[in-house]
DNA sequence: ATTGACCTTCCAGTGAGTGGAAGGGCTATG
DNA sequence: CATAGCCCTTCCACTCACTGGAAGGTCAAT
């Protein structure tokens, strides 16, 4: 299978999957022509790889991700502990995002929007001690 | 006042500031030493970028809400604007977090942790067409 | 034989800094 | 006056996970 129909499996751009392989993550065989030839197990590596990226892992747990899932022998502690700690991580984004619509919301909120140069928005910006 | 000072004032790290300078948002002068000479006002304006930064706003934003703080004949929907686009942006990060979240989070609680290698999370990491 | 779609590699750029090396300046103490 | 220790300077490389594009080779069909 060329790299165009392996994409379309896998659910990635091309690019995505070369950029995989430059990095170590999947090893596609090559035909005679130079062109990859990927197999079944290298679309479900990519599958993988998709969904997990999908889930907001970075590359370098995808590669432990894929190494535990190759590995019939792991401990699903091992694969527990990675996904935990990301939820945690993601948690914490997600709390300081809230934290800054919350305070965009109220300035937004209070500014006219008109063509009148008053502004709470670069009011508060501009305060070199916003609350 | 030197660099270390300012980064201390506006609460940046003096090589963000340099940065800063780099890219154009700040032009502080310079003493006969070479070293950086910042004003009152070029403290006002990296204590507004470290604000903005901090809400989230991008470094292209900055430039534009710096650009309109400065300009005393600006109209604020123009501010307005520029915050109500990241705003929905924000929302938009928040709602993909919590879709990621929620998922994660069922995956880990199914997960026994244990030392066998049984494992719902690379199940379904590893299933083609995962829900 | 040519067209057009596919494939290849390689280089450069993204955003927003961060780390570190190499070298010069400033201040205070011995 | 010398030296120590901190601050400052520039410049280059690295981060993360791709993405865009150029230059060129291959393949199938017309």
């Amino acid at each position: 299978m060329n790299i165009g129909e392996a994409a379309t499996q896998a659910g990635l751009p091309a690019k995505t999957i070369r950029y995989y392989e430059d990095i170590g993550l999947v090893k596609p065989a090559r035909d005679t022509n130079g062109y990859r030839a990927f197999a079944e197990k290298d679309i479900h590596k990519l599958t993988f790889l998709a969904h997990a990226r999908a889930l907001g892992f970075s590359i370098e747990d995808c590669r432990d991700l894929l190494a535990l899932w190759e590995d019939k022998a792991r401990a699903s502690a091992d694969v527990r502990r990675i996904a935990q700690e990301h939820l945690n991580q993601i948690e914490t984004k997600i709390a300081d995002l809230q934290n800054m619509r919350d305070t965009l919301k109220v300035l937004v909120r209070d500014c006219a929007g008109d063509d009148r140069p008053d502004c709470p928005i670069l009011k508060k910006l501009g305060d070199p001690t916003p609350a």
